[in-house]
DNA sequence: GCGACAG
DNA sequence: ATCTTGTCGC
């Protein structure tokens, strides 16, 4: 696919931070997704501690019957470090690789970390959805920033997650007596649509076939690659 | 000033 | 993210 957006890597943190307080502008935050969601491309990446090579999948699933339709993997080094509230400049080389070796764009991409859910309100969802104009999801595993309540014990119970008087997200839970997970918009969808989608690709796991698709490609190709 | 801190 | 023992349940 083609991805037609770039900015130059940061070189320091004031320099990341820069660029997302220009990019966060570019977050459209109106639902753009077509009716039918038919093609959904989940993201994920594997590091090596030893080594410093980073692996990135890129996993295009049918939304009717789970099968996949296209995977791309790519293994690169390492070139920024991990630091909260920047770890996008750490997964998007690689994430936008694999975007580029795909033949077909997807409706949907599901981000394996937040989006709006951000102290700077562009987190990699938003990210990797601003540079390729798709639409795009996160979900995260843990809290980032924000308060909520306990969402209810049932599959697709959920609880506004709130932060500076705002909702950047929603706790939501994807299987019945199961750690709920954090749903923030990325780029071109609603929260209530992100929602919809995420419980729609979890129909029996914690998190998303598209999330657990990728994550298992990335890690068969970091251990190929070292 | 003191914690908290996506993956 | 990754490391890592035992334990619970189908």
């Amino acid at each position: 696919m083609d991805i037609v957006t770039a900015h130059d890597r940061p070189n320091t943190t004031a320099e990341a931070i820069e660029i997302q307080e220009t990019l966060r502008g570019l977050v459209d935050r109106e639902d753009r997704c077509p009716q039918q969601i038919l093609t959904v491309t989940g993201l994920d990446v594997a590091y090596d501690e030893g080594s410093g090579l980073i692996a990135a999948a890129a996993v295009t699933l049918d939304t009717t019957d789970f099968r996949v339709v296209e995977k791309r993997t790519v293994v690169s080094e390492v070139s920024f470090p991990y630091e909260p509230g920047l770890f996008a400049f750490r997964e998007l080389p690689p994430l936008l690789d694999a975007l580029r070796a795909l033949d077909h764009s997807p409706d949907l991409l599901v981000c394996d970390g937040h989006g709006l859910a951000h102290p700077r309100r562009f987190g990699l969802a938003c990210h990797v959805g601003v540079v390729t104009g798709l639409p795009t999801l996160g979900v995260g595993k843990t809290r980032f920033i924000g308060k909520h309540g306990e969402p209810g014990r049932e599959r697709g119970a959920k609880e506004p997650l709130v932060d500076d008087g705002e909702v950047v997200g929603m706790v939501l839970r994807t299987q019945d007596d199961v750690k709920p997970v954090y749903v923030s918009v990325g780029h071109k969808i609603s929260l209530d649509n992100a929602c919809r989608q995420v419980l729609r690709l979890s129909p029996a796991f914690r998190q998303p076939e598209t999330t657990r698709q990728a994550d298992r490609l990335c890690r068969a190709a970091l251990k190929e690659a070292s």
